[in-house]
DNA sequence: GCAATTTGTTATGTAAACACAACAATTATT
DNA sequence: AATAATTGTTGTGTTTACATAACAAATTGC
């Protein structure tokens, strides 16, 4: 078992204007971490999914899923 | 950070008649594993999360929760 | 009853998540 | 242009999820 987990943590935190430190220190991890996390360097623990979906007012697999995520402009093109 | 996650495992797995060993089998992980996860010895990455919550059909809060899931005699009490 | 399946326990090893530090590169602000 | 803020990179150390094994206890099936 070792898929690859694609997430939109760095969409999300755009869409409110927040930075990697803040959201760091609102989940309480280290600001490299959201970096890694991003870059996908590696994969969250539940732990901390779970805490970024909760701020964020989300499910989890809004911001984490096996499957890659659409684009924005792909999103645009079929409603919703 | 370092929350406690309560969780589910054990009730969908009652609800489909399903054993340890099988669950592991779906999600490609030991069956110590799944026994360690529905004890709450530790908590699993997301990957396997994600993994269980696919295979049972639902959201991973579905499943994991900060906060304790009701019993099932509590559940009923309130319609759904 | 016995046998098989399921579950619980304990122990050891490994890989990877995360902490922390120090600094380079890039982008934004004035 | 200079300063500040954000992001990227690299490295070292600790903790813990998970693998595997071996076996005990409990449960289910015949």
């Amino acid at each position: 078992m070792s898929r690859v987990i694609h997430n939109r943590i760095a969409m999300f935190r755009a869409d409110v204007g927040l930075s990697r430190r803040d959201l760091a220190e609102i989940v309480a991890v280290n600001p490299q971490t959201i970096g890694f996390l991003e870059r996908g360097d590696y994969k969250p623990s539940l732990e901390l999914a779970l805490a970024i979906a909760e701020h964020f007012g989300v499910a989890v697999e809004d911001i984490f899923a096996f499957q890659p995520f659409p684009s924005l402009s792909e999103q645009l093109k079929r409603g919703s």
